[in-house]
DNA sequence: AATGTGGCCAACCGCATAGGT
DNA sequence: TACCTATGCGGTTGGCCACAT
């Protein structure tokens, strides 16, 4: 009986990283048990699952919160509690894991600050008991505590996989527009999620197909769900050991694929993918 | 220069939940 | 209905780094 290897646990390297962008991005996700085993990484699915939904997702946005964004999740965290994957679905880009971060260690401060301030200057009461989830909107006021967005600097992403890095390279716009955001929390905003029409020919699920890399054969079922397991033709990455292996779908083309997202190139020599269109 | 301290954040852990059988 | 498995979520930890002493 052969012993499954003990899962490696710690900072991902950026050879794991690639691995696992290559992987998905060839692949899709289909299962996050199995998946590292034909990846060929030694991780836990879990632990796998996690580095892709934090740091290598397209569309994960990183570095400092703007205002609008503090502000934002200032409120929600309010209204909802530590809900981070509610508030992260109201803040497009942000994990619930940078959001949560972020709460724990900044602002979480700032509003208790805040609300002793408010607490204090309201009342003559030496003693003020303030709830940190108080459900009292009057208590939101924001004090004019100078946040990161008042002093821009440039941001510096060092993960060469980061998809951030692919489409803006460095430069970040603190402009971002929260404008898909509604300033009423009830009304719902989902994050994008990306559908069979993201793609440029359907994937074909419910065959067997064979994997060259690791010489296994794998089922994939039929009743697999499309939320947010697919990575979107807008990010296709040309990960070189993996082109040089067949395509295991049909339907796919990977030269029409190439093509069609043939903005976002890596360079090996600077080990950085750039995005030549920007 | 060496050491201590605190902030930050990636990642882990345990539990909850959904979905399949 | 009960059980099992995969996935999602939130709390927590540990390591790295910058800064102070």
């Amino acid at each position: 009986m052969v012993r499954q290897p003990y899962p490696k646990k710690g900072t991902w390297t950026p050879d794991e990283d690639h691995k696992l962008i290559a992987y998905i991005v060839r692949y899709g996700i289909w299962n996050w048990n199995e998946m590292p085993r034909f990846a060929g990484l030694q991780r836990s699915g879990k632990s796998c699952r996690l580095r892709w939904m934090n740091y290598l997702r397209p569309n994960v946005r990183r570095g400092n919160f703007n205002r609008e964004e503090e502000e934002t999740i200032i409120r929600l965290q309010k209204q909802l509690g530590n809900r981070w994957s509610a508030i992260a679905a109201r803040l497009p880009h942000r994990t619930d894991n940078d959001i949560k971060n972020y709460w724990n260690t900044r602002l979480k401060k700032r509003v208790i600050l805040q609300n002793n301030n408010s607490a204090s200057s309201a009342t003559t009461e030496t003693s003020f008991s303030v709830e940190e989830n108080s459900s009292d909107a009057e208590s939101s006021a924001l004090l004019n505590i100078p946040t990161t967005a008042d002093f821009p600097e440039p941001f510096a992403y060092s993960n060469p996989f980061s998809p951030l890095s692919c489409h803006q390279t460095v430069e970040v716009d603190n402009s971002y527009s929260m404008e898909e955001n509604s300033p009423d929390a009830d009304s719902l905003i989902l994050p994008y999620i990306p559908t069979m029409a993201d793609f440029p020919e359907p994937l074909t699920y419910g065959t067997t197909f064979s994997s060259s890399g690791c010489h296994q054969t794998v089922e994939i079922d039929n009743s697999y769900s499309t939320r947010e397991t697919f990575v979107s033709s807008e990010y296709y990455w040309e990960i070189p050991s993996f082109l040089e292996q067949p395509l295991i779908d049909e339907g796919l083309d990977r030269e029409a694929l190439w093509y069609s997202h043939h903005q976002n190139l890596y360079d090996p020599v600077n080990d950085f993918w750039v995005n030549p269109l920007v």
